[in-house]
DNA sequence: ATATTTTTATATTGACCGCTATGAAAAGCA
DNA sequence: TGCTTTTCATAGCGGTCAATATAAAAATAT
């Protein structure tokens, strides 16, 4: 039995909290931080501000729940594969594929919710910005950290300059993004990314 | 003698069209679209708005004139590369070599105007998007046009599928670009592009 | 029943958005 | 010296921005 969970005490609160965060993931990953106001927030979540702004708190907060709920859903493919994949070349494989597959979703593909959000805005912005370069930084020091790994292993030799290798991965995830937003096919994407994996150390190069 | 440039018939203008022009390249440049305000804009030109309505139309339009300055200025090594060197290879090997140069440039770097300008924005501003999308686009047709003529001339393979190649190497800038807004060091950026061309077909890849 | 607590909706807040109506200022032309 | 033409600065347009003051509504607690 669940009686263990006492009601609060005042007047129930009609926002489910995870859809209403969920749905501003959605408007945020499509339309980014400065192209979603609080009114297409609330009429997509069906209630009124003083709601929302009792649940998140600002717009810059919803923003960055909204982009940690992104990185343990849609983003999440990149640490699993790292995480789970048995060599450092087949995580990478498998986060270029499944980078394809989620950017490219949908009638209106989407990109990467961290590298189409906010390159550019206001100064007033500036936290929000810096705050997801931070994010993509990490991203890369992850990716990086694989790689180290695969050198201690045996996988890459010692020589490998890993931060380089990284930096090239995430260079090509954040332009498999950008041309997704632009409607390039998925065989396009496909292609780049087998075109990237052409410069694995020690690779033969194709024709 | 110049003498024949009558001045004309009204209060001759302040503003000079040439350098307001640069002057919104510039904030465009650094805060996109959305972020760069007819505020900002008047007060970096010293003028008022009015000045700037007569002399551009709107700020979209003003934006675009901007894209098209940039084109032809910090932008115009790609073009200037595909043009002139005499391999396809040179061309990509200048293209990336000039783009870190480019995008890292300044004590705030800005990476490519046309990758970091306006990715995801407001829906009123979809016309925004679709013009700089174009641009973009336009871009890896013209890097593809070049790999076309690379294997009529025989330097490289008939089965080479260009598309794929010209969008590989479109993303390498891509990436470029964000990650040089994001504060990576010019080495770094240097060794993205180095991993890049052992991409190029029938090379040799490092270790 | 009454009090307490929390969330709700209504209605605004001041600031800023892109843009422009109005009329004065500055030039050439007669 | 007018008269015409064009650009200029002042001031403000309606609209939207993110965020809130206020108070009614809806639950538990006493």
């Amino acid at each position: 039995m669940k009686s263990t969970e006492r009601r609060p005490r005042g007047r129930p609160r009609a926002l489910d909290r995870d859809e209403a965060l969920e749905t501003a993931l959605q408007l945020f990953w499509r339309h980014g931080y400065e192209g979603t106001s609080i009114a297409d927030l609330t009429a997509a979540m069906g209630v009124t501000p003083p709601s929302l702004y009792t649940a998140f708190g600002s717009k810059e907060r919803l923003y960055q729940e909204a982009l940690d709920r992104y990185g343990m859903s849609y983003g999440s493919f990149v640490a699993l594969a790292l995480a789970e994949e048995p060599t450092a070349r087949q995580a990478i494989e498998r986060i270029l594929r499944e980078a394809v597959a989620v950017y490219s979703e949908g009638p209106a593909p989407r990109g990467c919710m961290l590298a189409s959000g906010a390159v550019t805005c206001a100064p007033e912005h500036a936290p929000v910005v810096a705050d997801l370069s931070r994010r993509r930084l990490a991203t890369i020091a992850g990716i990086r950290t694989r790689f180290d790994r695969a050198v201690v292993e045996g996988e890459l030799a010692p020589a490998t300059d890993t931060e380089a290798l990284a930096a090239f991965y995430a260079a090509i995830v954040q332009g498999l993004s950008i041309q997704a937003r632009d409607g390039a096919g998925r065989e396009v994407l496909e292609a780049i990314a087998a075109t990237a994996l052409r410069a694995w150390p020690g690779a033969a190069a194709g024709r």
